[in-house]
DNA sequence: TTGTATGCGTTATCAT
DNA sequence: ATGATAACGCATACAA
């Protein structure tokens, strides 16, 4: 019942008493095998508890019909989204998503890529770690020629394309929205503005204040390192110990903003009355909160699909021309209970 | 600069004029190479951009050092912390992680399982679809001769070890905490009992209503076919068209709780003082709604390190004796304001 | 329609 | 300490 040698085609070519080469185009479907020779082997393969070797068969190949999406972590809903949006684009071209993530480490990252690489990935798509600088690794996957494609977080890289939202007209929106909700003092939780998603935010926040003549306030903008729960309760912490109490908190991650909001409850400020709260991802649990959170959609089933488009274009395209492609989809604003006054 | 094709070690032997044999030890550290002679390799390998492959690695070696991971869902907060876990045990020996998830889709479970066969990873770790009945396609992986784990969601299967936690005394625990709330009506919401877990889990709430001699109502369990939000509002909607309503609802799952909690306040009705609620997973959400959810901790980081220390062992140990390994870890009852009445 | 021979990149065995 | 060669399983160019 159970065979613990595998079986090669070798093994059927025997029992056959055809050549392996034979075998092999038959289980291919190869139009100039008989069709009874065909049917034959494969009924033979099937008896023989026959298992292509699709490592066997990659290798002579050159090419594994596996690519590689590499993401800082899995149980983010936006990542696990995009993840998706990916698989199902890929699924019925018969590639197979291996997925790998980076803990927000460089290290990792590096390691990860040349794993997949190694294994012969046909491509990557990712979204590079908060704390990647250098990038010569990540060119490595060029220099293997094979496609690579970022969303979400990119780096400038010649050649490569990118999918991203569009991160400056998403905060704009929110600090917009904000604005129009009577706020004027409206603080800001930037995530580390060496990713170009919070430099964009950032500078979609100051442009919504400076288009409605609102002071800057230097001491309202806090960094984060981390966009996490800690350092939105921390955020909050600090903020009230200014003379001039913020009436809006716009963070640039959820996870801080939901932070925000626990300290803000802990402090028995009344949200949205005395301050708007708006966070950015539109993670699950942003409709789930006391009161629900005002965030960004950043559409991940669809960039994820995209990103998915794009390495299919560029598997496909000509090898020797590389076509650097941007694509920039729009932001949804998610207003919820946590900035709605009327 | 970039090289695109791609250097073997007969590029590096034949410009160091010695032979690949060489080279590979030499790249292998082998000690019966000439220090000189490995530095000397090593030097020119990085300088021609070498890069090993893998695959070419694997496919002579029989062994890829990846091990496939198959979950239902990579965006629960369960799942993503195995794998974390399963990570962190693995890597420092070389292993590397391929992670697949099912969507609870039979279908898809046989097609990645295939997938990863063929691919030839060293073994599997998984947690099964809902859907699965049939496990010709489990069985397989045995029949390939490579170690199976099964985490939380296990089948029977001779030969199979598993990591689970104790479902049964982990309802238990909820039940009778509530009981000891003074509730005295709980309702139920199973999850699929073809999934030993919930089935588990629904021995465990029964008997804790015998232990306290609380009548079993039947109108009072709701059987789900998924555990989400919508399945939650509705059973919430159904029972409360009941003549006695409960006065707590204990839902195997915390998506379901959720979907619970958000009804019963659409219901005015009050938490915990009228209705205490409880979940089961320990869901990140769970702390931060309003009220925080009480729920079960599965410890699935812990889970995960002995999945992977199992299969270490398993790897290691002789590949005639297969060795059948049942974990059962202790569930950690996590008690929050939905069910907190002191 | 089928068979023969070769190569993919690496490691292992057996020489030297 | 190093070289020559076979082998892993499969697909394909070339022959027949």
């Amino acid at each position: 019942m159970s065979h613990n040698t595998k079986t090669t085609i070798y093994d059927i070519s025997e029992k056959l008493k055809v050549s392996a080469a034979t075998v092999s185009r038959a289980l291919n479907d190869n139009p100039k095998i008989s069709i009874k020779t065909r049917e034959l082997v494969r009924k033979t393969a099937k008896e023989m508890n026959y298992h292509q070797n699709r490592l066997a068969q990659a290798f002579q190949k050159g090419k594994t019909n596996n690519v590689g999406v590499v993401v800082p972590f899995i149980n983010r809903n936006f990542f696990s989204s995009v993840i998706r949006g990916i698989e199902e684009k890929l699924s019925p071209h018969g590639y197979h998503v291996i997925i790998c993530q980076t803990h927000e480490d460089v290290k990792t990252e590096k390691e990860q890529i040349k794993i997949l690489l190694g294994t012969q990935v046909d491509g990557i798509i990712m979204s590079v770690s908060k704390t990647t600088q250098n990038t010569d690794h990540i060119k490595e996957v060029l220099d293997q020629g094979k496609p690579l494609i970022f969303f979400d977080r990119r780096k400038d890289i010649p050649g490569v394309s990118s999918v991203t939202i569009n991160d400056f007209e998403g905060a704009f929106a929110v600090t917009e929205h904000l604005i129009k909700q009577g706020c004027e003092n409206i603080a800001y939780l930037s995530g580390d503005r060496g990713l170009d998603i919070y430099a964009e935010r950032y500078r979609g926040y100051l442009a919504a204040l400076k288009a409605y003549n609102l002071a800057f306030e230097k001491d309202y903008v806090f960094d984060l390192s981390n966009t996490t729960i800690e350092s939105g309760t921390f955020a909050v912490k600090n903020l009230w110990n200014l003379n001039k109490k913020p009436d809006a908190i716009f963070s640039s991650g959820d996870y801080a903003a939901l932070g925000a909001l626990q300290e803000l409850k802990r402090k028995n400020i009344k949200i949205p009355q005395e301050v708007c709260l708006s966070g950015f991802s539109n993670e699950a649990f942003t409709e789930y909160t006391e009161p629900s959170i005002t965030s960004v959609d950043q559409t991940p089933l669809l960039m994820g699909k995209i990103a998915a488009e794009v390495f299919l274009e560029q598997i496909q395209g000509s090898q020797t021309l590389t076509i650097e492609k941007k694509v920039v989809l729009k932001p949804g604003l998610r207003i919820r209970n946590s900035s709605k006054r009327k």
